[in-house]
DNA sequence: CAATAGTTTAGAATTGTTTTAATGTAAATG
DNA sequence: CATTTACATTAAAACAATTCTAAACTATTG
C-alpha cells in the first residue's frame, strides 16, 4: 500500500514539490505503526539503507527544516551536541534515561496535568511538557 | 570584599587548582546576587570585560566542565545549537519566550508539583523538569 | 517543448566544541 | 627555598554538526 498521495499533500502544505528524493525521506518517517525520534544522521543512514540509494544531507535537512516549520515533526531538546526529532508532533513529556542516552516518550496519562498559577504577563503559554531523568538506581548523577 | 577562599574551595571540590583564570571565572559566575544563564561565550565575554585580560576559551571550557560535573552548574537543554548553563543549581522549571528567546526561570511556587504515576522500571527518578513555551498572543508558532 | 522556478548535489564554509603540544605555573619534595 | 613534578594555559589545529553555494538537474507552467 502506498501512500504517496498523502506525503506529496504533507510536501506541498510544507511547500516542498513532492520529489523522489522527498517522498523517501516521508515513507521512512511517515509510514511507520509507531512514532519515533531521530537524528538528521539516523534518518540520512535510515533512508540510505532502506532505498539503497544516496542522498544528500543538504537535501534531508531542508526538508526536516520545513517540515519542523509546518509541524509535521518537533525538535526535541536533550542534548546540545545534535538536533533531535519526534514524529509525534502532540504535546507529550518524555523520561531520558541517563545510562544509555534514551529518550522514552510518556504517556500523557502517566502525568497529571500541570497546574500552572502564573505566567509571563502579556504572553500565551504555547506549551508545557515535562521531562523526567532517570538513572539507574545504583548510579551517580552526572 | 573578596570570596576568593570559597571559589578556591569550589576550584578544589571540582578537582582544579585555584589559578589566576579560573578565580575569575568564579568571580563572574558565583558573585552576582541573582543566578543567571549563559553560554560559554557571553562568559568569555563578561571576564574579558570585566577583567580587561584575554582568557583562552578551552580555560573556559574545561573550568565549565568541570563544575558542571561537580554540580556547581547546570546545563540546560532549549536550543540545541549551543549549551546553555545556569548558575541556579536546583531543580527548577523554566519559560521559554519563544519571541525573543529568552529563558526565564519559573518559581517552584508557580507551579504545583508534577505528579507522575509510573516509571521505568529499574530506574530512579533523577529530575523532573518542566518546560513552558510562551509567545505573544497574536504571533504564529514556529 | 521552451522557459522558469524550484531541487539536488558535492563540496566549501561556518560555528560550536574538543584536542594538541608547547610553554608556563602551583604545589610538593628534599 | 630551589628543584621537581604534576597540572594549567594558550593559540592553533582538528573535529562534528549544520548551513551555504553554485552548478547541474527536474518539475511545472505557458
Amino acid at each position: 500500500m502506498s501512500n504517496t498521495s498523502i506525503y506529496t499533500e504533507k510536501l506541498r502544505e510544507s511547500g516542498l514539490r513532492p520529489t523522489r528524493q522527498r517522498l523517501k525521506i516521508c515513507e521512512v518517517l511517515f509510514s511507520p505503526e509507531k512514532t519515533f525520534h531521530f537524528t538528521i544522521n539516523d534518518l540520512t543512514k535510515m533512508i540510505e539503507d532502506k532505498m539503497s540509494e544516496k542522498i544528500s544531507l543538504a537535501t534531508v535537512y531542508n526538508t526536516i527544516h520545513a517540515f519542523k516549520k509546518k509541524g509535521y515533526l518537533k525538535e526535541i531538546s536533550i542534548n546540545s551536541d545534535k538536533s533531535y526529532f519526534d514524529t509525534n508532533v502532540t504535546e507529550h513529556h518524555h523520561f531520558f534515561d541517563e545510562d544509555t542516552n534514551e529518550l522514552i516518550d510518556c504517556s500523557n496519562d502517566d502525568i497529571d496535568s500541570v497546574n500552572i498559577k502564573k505566567n509571563i504577563t502579556g504572553k500565551k503559554i504555547k506549551s508545557v511538557e515535562v521531562l523526567i531523568k532517570v538513572a539507574s538506581d545504583n548510579q551517580n548523577q552526572n
